[in-house]
DNA sequence: AACGGAACCAACCGCACTTAT
DNA sequence: AATAAGTGCGGTTGGTTCCGT
C-alpha cells in the first residue's frame, strides 16, 4: 500500500506551485468529511494531484479556519520580539503563543521586517548589538505605542487604568502557562483587536544580572538558547546585564549609519515614524562612552 | 505611464524525527 | 530490528505587489 502511494506519485503529474480555487475547495471538503492527517493517502483519495506535503502545508498556513489573516499587530510583534529572544528560531513553538498565526507568517515577518532593522544598523540580526538595541529601544517603544494606543481607546470608552504587561514569567512557569495571548492580559476584544495594554519595561539590573552568569560562556550557536538558559534565567537570558554593559564590543559606525528608514519604508512597525531615530543615535553614543 | 528595486508572502525543499508495518 | 511512510520543522526560493523615480 504504501509503496503503492510512493509509485503513486511518481506517476501521477503532480501539480505545483500555487493553489487554484477549485483546489483549495476541494481540499477544504475532504477534510472537512474525512478530518486531516494521512497527507499522502488524502491528497490522492481527494483527487488532488498535490503531494501529502503541500496539502498539509496549504491547509494549516492557509485554509485551517482559525488562520488569523492580516498584519500583525504591535502586541504580537513585541511577543514575536520577546519570545524569539528565548526560543531563537522556533517558529513553530513561537507560533503556539499566537492563536491564528502560523510559523510561516512569524518566519516571514521576523525575515523581512526584523531583518529589515538590522540591515539598517549594519549589523547582524543574530548580534548582539542587534538584540541588545531590540530590547532597550524596540520593544520598550512598541510597549510605549501599545500603552498609548490603549489610553486613547480607554480615554473613549472612559474605562480605567491599563493593565501592566509583566515581563514573562521564569520559563518554568511559562513553559506551562506559555502566555498565550489569549489567556494573558493580551487577550483580543471581540472586535477582533488586542484591546488590552502592556506595559514593557526593562529588567531590572539584578534580575538580569542574574542570568548573565549562565548566559557568559555560552555561543549563541547551537541550539540557542538552550532550556537550561531559559529555566535559569527566565527572562532576557542571554545578555548583559545593564544598558550601559550592552553594544560594549562595539556597535556599528554610528555617524554612517543610516538612521533615518530608507525609502519606501512604510511597514506599519512605526507608521509614519522612522525605528532609529537620531535621539537613538544619541542614546546608543552614550552607552559606548 | 513605465520602469526598477524593495518588500512581502505562499510554496517548495531537505532534513530529522516519529510511527506503522 | 529494520525499513518505509508520514509528519513537522526551519531554511530558501520565486512570483507578485508596492512604491519611488
Amino acid at each position: 500500500m504504501e509503496a503503492a502511494a510512493g509509485q503513486w506519485e511518481e506517476e501521477m503529474d503532480l501539480r505545483r506551485g500555487p493553489w487554484t480555487v477549485e483546489e483549495d475547495l476541494v481540499l477544504v471538503d475532504y477534510i472537512a468529511t474525512h478530518g486531516e492527517g494521512r497527507w499522502n493517502s488524502l491528497a490522492r483519495c481527494a483527487g488532488l494531484k498535490r503531494t501529502g506535503k503541500s496539502c498539509r502545508l496549504r491547509w494549516l498556513n492557509y485554509l485551517r479556519p482559525d488562520v488569523r489573516r492580516g498584519n500583525i499587530t504591535p502586541e504580537e510583534q513585541l511577543l514575536i520580539l520577546e519570545l524569539h529572544s528565548r526560543w531563537g528560531n522556533r517558529w513553530s513553538r513561537i507560533a503556539q503563543c499566537l492563536p491564528g498565526r502560523t510559523d510561516n507568517e512569524i518566519k516571514n515577518y521576523w525575515r523581512t521586517r526584523v531583518q529589515k532593522h538590522a540591515k539598517q544598523l549594519k549589523c547582524d540580526v543574530n548580534s548582539k548589538q542587534f538584540k541588545d538595541a531590540m530590547r532597550y529601544l524596540w520593544m520598550p517603544r512598541l510597549a510605549e505605542r501599545i500603552r498609548a494606543a490603549s489610553d486613547v481607546k480607554n480615554a473613549a470608552a472612559g474605562t480605567g487604568g491599563a493593565g501592566i504587561w509583566q515581563p514573562p514569567p521564569a520559563a518554568e512557569e511559562s513553559e506551562n502557562a506559555e502566555f498565550r495571548l489569549e489567556n494573558s492580559s493580551l487577550e483580543r476584544s471581540s472586535s477582533s483587536e488586542l484591546s488590552a495594554v502592556t506595559c514593557w519595561s526593562s529588567p531590572p539590573v539584578s534580575e538580569v544580572a542574574d542570568c548573565h552568569s549562565l548566559a557568559m560562556g555560552r555561543s549563541h550557536g547551537d541550539n540557542f538558547p538552550s532550556e537550561d538558559m531559559i529555566g535559569g534565567c527566565g527572562f532576557f537570558s542571554e545578555t548583559l546585564p545593564s544598558p550601559f554593559g550592552c553594544f560594549n564590543q562595539g556597535f556599528p559606525d554610528l555617524e554612517q549609519t543610516s538612521w533615518g528608514a530608507g525609502a519606501g519604508d512604510n511597514d506599519d512597525d512605526f507608521p509614519s515614524e522612522n525605528l532609529w531615530t537620531p535621539d537613538d543615535a544619541w542614546f546608543l553614543q552614550q552607552m559606548l562612552q
